[in-house]
Parts: C-alpha cells; structure tokens; sequence
DNA sequence: AAGGTTTTGGTACTTTAGTATGAGTACCTT
DNA sequence: AAGGTACTCATACTAAAGTACCAAAACCTT
C-alpha cells in the first residue's frame, strides 16, 4: 500500500500545486488559462492511466484462444504464465530476465514453479503440456 | 551394402534348408506339404517385409500436415528429424537417446546440427522456429 | 570401387537449466 | 492490523544442454 500513497501524496501536491498557479496567474495574467486547464487535464490523465493499471493488474491477459480458468485452476500466477509465455518464445532466462526487468534468479524461480505446476522435468516439457492444456496457443 | 549383403545371404540359406527339409519330408512323408508351403510364405512374406523396410526407409516421414520439402531444403536428415520430434515431445536427450537405441553423444550431435539448420541458440527456439516454418505440426 | 552424406560415438569443456533454501517487500483480503 | 499470496532476489549446488573436434562405420550414388 506504500506505493500507492506516496503515488497519491504526489498527484495531490502536484494539485495543489497547479491550483497555486493558477491563482499566481490570475494576479499577474501572464500564464493564459488554457495552460492552466491543459496541466490539470493531464494530471487527471495520469490519474485515469494510474487507476486502470491498477484494475488491469488484478486479472491475468491471455490470448482469447486460452483457457484462463485453467490457468487459474493449476494455481499459475500471472507472472509465472509471462514467463511461460516468453519461454515459449524460446527464450532463455537470461533473456527473459532482461525482457521483464527481474533478476535471472526470479526467473528460475517462476520456471521452478511451473514445472511443479504443469508437473513437467524441462521446459519443454512443460510447453508441451501446457499445450495440451489449451493454457498456450500453438 | 553389407547388412544387405549378409541378410539376403541369410535368407538364401533359410530358402535351401527349407527346399532341402521339403524333399526329405517327401522321402519320409513325415512332414505334411502344407507345413512346408506355411514356412515359405512365412519367408516370402519376410522378406516383404525387409523390402517395402529398405524403400520406406528412403523418405523421411513426417505428418501431412508439415511440409517436407523444407525440411530437405534446411538440409535436415532423416535421423535429425526424428530427434526433433522428440524434442518436441519433452523429452531430454538422454530420454531420446533411450528410445532411438542410440547413446546420448549421438543424440547431442543431432541436436547441436539442428540448432545451426534452424538458426536457434536452444531448444527452445528450434521448436519455435520448426513450428515456424511448418515442419513440426501444431 | 570411389566419394559424399549420414549416422554413430567419444572426450573434454562451457554454458544453461533447474533445485533447495531462506528472506524481504508489496499487495489483497478479512 | 494480521495473514496469505505473489513477487522479488541471493547463494550454492546438481544436472542437463550445448560446443568443438575428431573419427569410424554404414549407406547411397555414380
């Protein structure tokens, strides 16, 4: 929950902020109103981008093609199906690491965990399986 | 050519012996005709076997549904094919080794000629690319 | 029979993958 | 606020995968 109040703490400065401005402005009559109005509009952008990230994060995007429930039926979180993805892709971890911005030691993680889950001994193994699964599309 | 040599041989000799019991049984009318025609058809049919074995054995094949002209375009054998099918399958090289009656030293040779045929660093990739181009089904 | 390709396999390495364990942070639900 | 889950990352291994090179036998074509 810190990120999110800091996240708010700043949007509500920055507010603040523009509404101290505007006032300034209205004084001194140097910064037109437009300005004004095109600041806060993108301050409420960022809000409207910010809130809908949020709600998108909860759920896991698949491909039509896929069956989510069963995803979500062998326990597979939405970052460990990223990775599956990518290995799909024949990917390495390192390269995968690189793509999602995380560590190779999360990575091999996330492939450990698959492996438990799709109960497969190699990644290819759990590509095919995963297949088999409609959990990937071909 | 020797195995074929050395069969053939085999099965010439197999043919005298069985000549050579019919004319005995004949003498001793031990033996009925119709069990000496049941061993020559066996034979026959044998060695119809071994034959339609040697002209299947000259075309690799694949699924109808993969294109096998590129494979002999990559330049991918016949032995090579099969081990990526197995690959496909999950399988590891020493599990591949097993089913093909090979050692896993041969079953690495195969792979690493593949991963340059396909241009792919891992396994991984190869299937990807394989499926890419139409040559493993999916 | 000669020559090219395929298949086989070994040795010796280097590089990825995968396991096991522990742990901190973030997030969501109750 | 507490508990559970997801995500992150590290260390230290073990186990596969992959590379490079070489070499011999088998096979096919000419």
């Amino acid at each position: 929950m810190k990120k999110t109040i800091f996240a708010f703490s700043a949007l509500i400065v920055a507010l603040l902020v523009l509404f101290q401005l505007s006032k300034y402005t209205y004084v001194s009559g140097d910064i037109s109103m437009e300005v004004i109005i095109a600041a806060i509009a993108l301050v409420f952008f960022f809000i409207g981008l910010y809130i809908n990230k949020k709600v998108a994060k909860k759920g896991i995007s698949v491909p039509s093609s896929v069956d989510s429930k069963k995803i979500a039926a062998l326990g597979i979180s939405k970052r460990e199906y990223e990775v599956l993805v990518h290995i799909s892709k024949g990917m390495s971890n390192q390269e995968i690491a690189e793509t999602l911005f995380v560590s190779e030691s999360t990575v091999k993680t996330h492939v450990s965990n698959l492996l438990v889950k799709l109960d497969a001994k190699r990644r290819t193994e759990a590509l095919k399986k995963a297949k088999e699964l409609q959990i990937l599309s071909n």
